[in-house]
DNA sequence: TCGATTTGACCAAA
DNA sequence: TTTGGTCAAATCGA
């Protein structure tokens, strides 16, 4: 592994972030372990079980913090909240005896018309969700189709409805929110629901980037369909994967912030520590620095140092093209 | 002509 | 019962 340039704190903080989420993997593996064995009668399974839980949410609660001191982790744990009460009702049969499918469009009844199946479906329940507040309407890189507007209560301006162009023809159920938050200076809020599964995006996974302590680690979240294939890249694949990601800060963020450039070559290493973790550091630093390493199947995050204090606290995605043969590679 | 947008209606969730 | 998300006919525009 090379010498990197990044300051002692922000080495010895990431690498608490690094273990802290291992831990807490290592407790969920154990918690698996623990639910697939018969229950008992004397309740030891359940206390166990709940001992468990509590670390893990601990142990989440502690990455939050870590990766975010300024404030919005409440913003972050609130929406978690949120996320784990939708899975728990979507996990428990409904009392009230209506259908609890998850997300998908239904129709009323095997008569019913196509001319009269206006309203019908089903509204999403699970889906992922997040945020992201802007001063300007950026466009995000995918091909959005509008399919409602509607006023909301107590706010001044409308709610505008996007789906994804590829739903019908791909079936991606990826779809958006934007709605005006505020008049001066003026702020845009985009709800992104789901995500992309068309091909344009299998080409382009998605990436977040969310910076948010001046002077401190920000993180660009990758999002792929199967992230096992990256453990698969040689080093000169990875090689060329980790380039273009230094090629999607210039081309991406050009617009928001011109002085975020880098030239940074990286090369993928597989985590030692543990058989499933996927740790990539840069074999060569330049100016900046990019160090990236996934934490569970279907995510990589990519970690950067050097960040112009213009962006930070704002979350953005991007697109990314990565070259034929990685794509192959990974079975993009 | 065809794809995108607008807009009122419909319905599930809260 | 209210509110918000989605559908689809009507309309727009390239």
């Amino acid at each position: 592994m090379a010498s990197s340039p990044l300051p002692e704190n922000v080495l010895s903080g990431r690498q608490k972030l690094i273990d802290e989420l291992v831990q807490g993997r290592e407790i969920a593996n154990r918690l698996q372990t623990l639910l697939s064995q018969p229950v008992g009668d004397d309740g030891s399974l359940v206390n166990s079980a709940e001992d468990l839980v509590s670390r893990i949410m601990e142990s989440f609660t502690n990455t939050l913090f870590m990766l975010n001191k300024n404030g919005t982790v409440e913003a972050v744990l609130s929406q978690i909240q949120a996320a784990a009460a939708t899975s728990s009702r979507v996990d428990s049969p409904r009392l009230d005896g209506r259908k609890s499918e998850d997300s998908g469009e239904s129709c009323r009844s095997v008569s019913t018309t196509l001319k009269d199946r206006r309203g019908c479906y089903k509204r999403r329940k699970a889906a992922h969700t997040w945020q992201r507040e802007t001063s300007t309407s950026i466009d995000d890189g995918h091909a959005w189709r509008k399919y409602g507007q509607k006023m909301i209560l107590k706010a001044k301006h409308p709610r505008h409805y996007y789906r994804c162009t590829n739903k019908y023809d791909q079936g991606c159920q990826a779809t958006k929110q934007f709605q005006k938050i505020q008049d001066n200076p003026p702020i845009f809020r985009t709800t992104y629901c789901g995500h992309h599964t068309c091909r344009n995006l299998l080409r382009a996974p998605e990436l977040v980037f969310d910076s948010t302590s001046p002077n401190q680690d920000s993180s660009l979240l990758l999002s792929f369909k199967d992230s096992n294939n990256l453990n698969n890249l040689t080093p000169q694949q990875a090689h060329h994967f980790f380039s273009s990601l230094t090629s999607v800060k210039h081309e991406e963020f050009k617009d928001i912030e011109p002085a975020c450039n880098s030239s940074v070559t990286v090369a993928g290493q597989k985590n030692q520590s543990s058989s499933s973790d996927y740790i990539v550091s840069s074999d060569q630093y330049h100016d900046d620095d990019l160090t990236a390493f996934d934490q569970s199947p279907g995510h990589m995050t990519v970690m950067s140092s050097n960040l112009d204090s213009d962006i930070h606290g704002d979350v953005i995605s991007g697109v990314i093209s990565f070259d034929d043969d990685v794509l192959q590679h990974l079975n993009f």
